[in-house]
DNA sequence: ATGGTCGCGAGGCGA
């Protein structure tokens, strides 16, 4: 069975290179994110003529998340359990489309778009480590349930866990950049300490192997990219590991979302 | 080329 993740930035706008991507990546389960889009926009017709179920979760233009899945697409889940909602002074917090789980072919599937953070004094950042502490204390919860419990936490992360996952870690220290701070650092490794492992930099290690290149500043034909979207695996699952894959020719040409699609298969 | 980008949705925000 092979999984992948991809932040396609937007669903309609990559509808095109989208199906095409599933027709010759062959994978069984994608999870999604940045759709973009509200349901009675969603592509829905894409995924099942090519032989897919498909779940979304996205209510407005911002963020979004679906799973697609030719295995079966079971117990599907919208957020969850204690998802730390956000609003603006004034306004009432609203929780956002940024998770969404599905059980495809005997895998707890959770495709997942981490808040951004934006700066490190914007309130976007206590966010951001609120919603991955939320996250982690409800996955430790479904580990210690059950601890032969197949899940894959796949998606944007918005955290670079270490230096060589930026072009240039002075550049990101000198700038106060996000990404790279120590807090959200301490929020990815939580998640494995926690027993869930990143099941592709082992088989595609660094310097230099990114999964997101910014649009501006020729990030991608400079090699200026970031390792920010990732697969986590329960230990159940991480044993079945047999191949993972960055499909950086995707970021090629016109009309590219800004992250490449990152593939595991399972044995 | 001394700036260099997208997408949504119709001006400015978010990344």
């Amino acid at each position: 069975m092979k999984i992948a993740t991809w932040n396609v930035n937007s669903l309609r706008a990559r509808a095109d290179r989208l199906e095409n991507w599933l027709q010759r990546s062959n994978v069984d389960v994608l999870a999604i994110q940045e759709t973009k889009c509200k349901d009675e926009n969603f592509p829905w017709e894409l995924f099942e003529k090519n032989g897919y179920e498909v779940a979304h979760h996205g209510f407005n233009q911002w963020n979004g998340v679906a799973i697609a899945s030719r295995v079966g697409l079971d117990d599907v889940e919208r957020g969850f359990a204690g998802q730390p909602a956000f609003g603006k002074a004034g306004t009432e917090p609203q929780q956002e489309a940024r998770a969404l789980a599905a059980t495809c072919g005997g895998v707890r599937i959770w495709s997942l778009y981490v808040p951004n953070g934006r700066t490190l004094l914007d309130p976007h950042m206590p966010y951001k480590l609120s919603w991955l502490a939320a996250l982690r204390s409800q996955a430790s919860g479904w580990l210690a349930a059950d601890p032969e419990a197949q899940i894959a936490l796949l998606g944007d992360w918005n955290i670079a866990p270490r230096d060589e996952d930026v072009w240039d870690i002075d550049y990101f220290v000198r700038e106060s950049m996000t990404h790279v701070s120590a807090p959200e650092r301490a929020a990815f490794q939580a998640f494995e300490d926690a027993g869930f492992s990143d099941v592709v930099r082992p088989l595609r290690p660094g310097p230099g192997v990114y999964t997101y290149w910014d649009y501006t500043q020729l990030r991608f034909p400079r090699k200026e990219g970031m390792r920010i979207d990732f697969v986590l695996a329960s230990p159940a699952l991480a044993s079945r590991v047999t191949d993972a894959l960055i499909d950086r020719e995707e970021r090629k040409g016109k009309g590219a979302s800004d992250h490449a699609p990152v593939l595991v298969e399972l044995g």
